[in-house]
DNA sequence: CTGTTAGCGCGTTCAC
DNA sequence: GTGAACGCGCTAACAG
């Protein structure tokens, strides 16, 4: 037998097929009883709406979009796992869209917005990205940007990256460390990545005003794998004169510093203390003292956020910015 | 300017919007010049066919759907990337449905066979389920299973689990280990989970070969997070006589071990070897010895079997059942 | 309040 | 080979 219809329905409640649509959008124009009516009868069939004829017809395809760079990074996916709850809650399918190659991220950018595939995009990207040909290609598309520092246009979710450096570093120098270095992934914000480089103006800022100076032997940048932050940290701790404390930009970044200190020898953390940020899963698991933003509720945030602007038609001007806080976990590495 | 429909295309073309079609459906009767005007037209115009239609007339939706409980696990993720690849190569959508609880499976599958949303499902499950009931309602949805080991009525890629158990064990035994023990989720598959306990059957064969016998003390159960394993572990390690190695029957059980080692000051591989099983990418970084399956090629290898069924309407008999390698990755801890 | 009608954009017959 | 007509299931606008 064949998947019922809206016409199924409307026989069966002896109405007609707009009444059913109407049942079906909640439009306040349909008398109690025959609403119920309706509502018994899609029951007693199963009915679903079928969505392609939705979209077409309506213009909606009750999907949300993910867009994001290589989405095995554990924060993405805790951030994912929190928009998924959301939009299943609403009923929303959730299509993910990776973005290969960062320079073709505009482009994939484009197809997206014209092919009409979903209601609402988020944006998961701490890069700089071109707002404008968004809105230039699909004006009135919801987006919703998570973790990154350089949105005008388009409703985020954000944290003080600078702010969380400053709050790890006071904390490592209130525990009597003096030395501290920094492993992160960039060293300078030239190439769009903002998060860790404020993070790290943060631990410069820190340590200036505790009167502590920055040698910039402890300091290292590169890849973003635990893998390349352990040889990173390796000459760090073979230093002559090595600091009692390394902040990692990144809790994953960590980890590679925790390799690197366990190879060596070094005891964590009284030999060498050291300090994640992100709180990821792992981080408990592996007892990094850390700086927690919630990623699960950035994640959440977000499809809320949608959902809003899809339902509204527009996003409050009071959700416009929200700033996660951010709080220290000490734990056994710190 | 509204986006062009395949009507523009004709007009533009000055064809009927018929042939547009037949082009881009790939119909071979199409005269070779028209075929070329055809396609110059939707360059200019950049036409994109659009999905709701194409799905609503001609019944295909150009959406994968892969289903899989909790996605947070590092396994599921490495798997996901990997159909990612494939369906986005092929220009098909990725659709997540989470399975949030294990009971409801059967419910969200027959809510998703009913809407038609997807052409085909990739289930990643590891879990014992009615395969019957998703071919009562949708008798012609392709279906393809990864990690399963109970699947007769569908494609499907899985791994001997049985004999990686006894990989992994013969290594150890090898390597001169006499005692050994075990740290896994389930000690039987009387809940459906199978995986690691068909490894754990094969741990105690491959003990048993080697005339060892197996000490239960040394084998616990329980929980799938590196902390459960941290505190099934630490009773196990702090036994008068304690196993010189334990296989993990996951990668993150085994993380779990490692942490309990550490924390008593047991120094890996002399005083504790560790194994675990699957090679995920914090394998490698945290240098864990391990059994390799190859992840990303399940996915990748679901992806292109869901497309083979799509394209040619069947799956080849011979791609039926796929039995992934195993292999034995030695690395610092065993 | 409710039934009816006209598209939404495209695939698929049919005739030509 | 190719163009025109119909229908996919639904929403929105229009009469009643």
């Amino acid at each position: 037998m064949r998947t019922p219809t809206i016409k199924d329905v409307a026989d069966r409640a002896g109405v007609g097929i707009g009444t059913v649509s109407r049942v079906l959008n909640g439009s306040p124009q349909v008398r109690q009883e025959t609403r119920q009516r309706v509502l018994a009868a899609i029951q007693e069939l199963g009915f679903k709406p079928n969505t392609a004829a939705r979209q077409l017809s309506g213009g909606r395809t009750f999907t949300v979009g993910v867009v994001s760079p290589i989405f095995t990074l554990p924060s993405f996916i805790e951030r994912l796992t929190g928009i998924q709850d959301i939009l299943d809650a609403a009923n929303y399918d959730l299509v993910l869209y990776s973005i290969r190659y960062v320079d073709q991220f505009q482009r994939q950018l484009r197809a997206l917005a014209k092919q009409n595939r979903v209601d609402g995009l988020i944006i998961i990207l701490s890069m700089h990205f071109y707002e404008d040909e968004i809105r230039q290609i699909s004006p009135t598309l919801p987006v919703v940007v998570i973790d990154n520092d350089t949105i005008e246009h388009y409703p985020h979710i954000m944290i003080d990256n600078y702010e969380g450096g400053r709050l790890a570093t006071n904390y490592l120098i209130e525990r009597g460390h003096h030395a501290i270095g920094f492993v992160g992934d960039v060293r300078s914000d030239a190439f769009g990545f903002t998060s860790t480089y404020r993070r790290y103006e943060g631990f410069r800022a820190s340590l200036a005003a505790a009167g502590l100076e920055v040698n910039e032997e402890w300091c290292r940048f590169g890849d973003l794998s635990e893998e390349a932050a352990r040889h990173r940290a390796r000459p760090i701790l073979t230093l002559p004169r090595r600091p009692t404390a390394i902040f990692a930009g990144y809790d994953t970044l960590a980890f590679g510093v925790l390799a690197a200190a366990q190879e060596l020898g070094l005891r964590v953390p009284d030999d060498i203390a050291v300090m994640g940020f992100d709180d990821i899963q792992t981080a408990n698991y592996l007892n990094l003292t850390t700086v927690r933003q919630n990623l699960a509720e950035s994640g959440r945030l977000g499809a809320r956020l949608i959902l809003e602007w899809l339902r509204n038609g527009y996003v409050d001007e009071k959700d416009w910015v929200t700033r996660l806080p951010l709080e220290i976990i000490p734990r056994a590495t710190a």
